[in-house]
DNA sequence: CAAGTGATTTACT
DNA sequence: GTAAATCACTTGC
């Protein structure tokens, strides 16, 4: 499928600190599978973290809530809610149980499936399939009824997670986060200096 | 830059 | 229960 070769990524590995994590999923691969032999894939280029404590930007920040509620299970699940009545954003829930912290999945490069991806937004350009977190979902089809998927559940999941590559820390911009009122001094979004698949700089 | 869109949460009766 | 405010966005002007 891929020309370069794809890791599995152990569970106990979304168990990290959830700013390590934002930092490090940048160059994983974000696979849904839609047929026997069809994959949608994407490079992840862009992230943030919405932190377990004194993050008031964080959806958990203050109790568990029926919206919230995937956040507190242990990493490696996926954390969808539905905003601004029309998109969905996609995050990997991230530490261990009861923590509450997800890092929010903001752009991708697209690898795999470029005409479903196509499809799913309506746009033809392959920087714009995937330029923001409510665009990556909609390529992906992505939807309340993927709450809770396991990424790391490489048997049974129809979508799972790899590595792919590994940024050195001069290629990576760590600055604010995008679209958040509280909190939104905090350097905790990070993305892949150059890309061009970014929702923006 | 502003509008559109509806689920979710909170703050009250 | 009901109402109001909020919102980790996108698109088109």
């Amino acid at each position: 499928m891929f020309s370069k070769k794809i890791k599995r990524i152990s569970k106990e590995y979304y168990l990290n600190s959830t700013e390590k994590l934002a930092r490090d999923l940048l160059g994983s691969v974000f696979v849904k599978k839609i047929n026997q032999n069809e994959y949608i894939a994407a490079e992840i280029v862009e992230t943030e973290a919405y932190l377990p404590q004194g993050d008031l930007a964080c959806h958990a920040a203050v109790k568990k809530t029926p919206r919230n509620a995937p956040m507190f299970e242990s990493g490696g699940i996926l954390y969808i809610y539905f905003i601004y009545g029309n998109h969905f954003c996609s995050n990997i829930v991230t530490e261990t149980e009861g923590k509450g912290s997800a890092v929010l999945i903001r752009a991708a490069k697209p690898l795999e499936g470029i005409s479903e991806m196509q499809q799913n937004r309506g746009v033809l350009d392959i920087r714009k399939l995937c330029n923001g977190p409510g665009n990556f979902s909609k390529a992906f089809g992505l939807n309340k009824g993927y709450n809770y998927l396991d990424l790391s559940d490489y048997e049974n999941s129809e979508i799972q997670l790899f590595r792919l590559n590994n940024y050195p820390d001069n290629e990576i911009i760590q600055t604010t986060r995008i679209g958040i009122k509280k909190h939104s001094e905090l350097p905790l979004r990070f993305y892949v200096r150059d890309s061009e698949f970014i929702s923006r700089k």
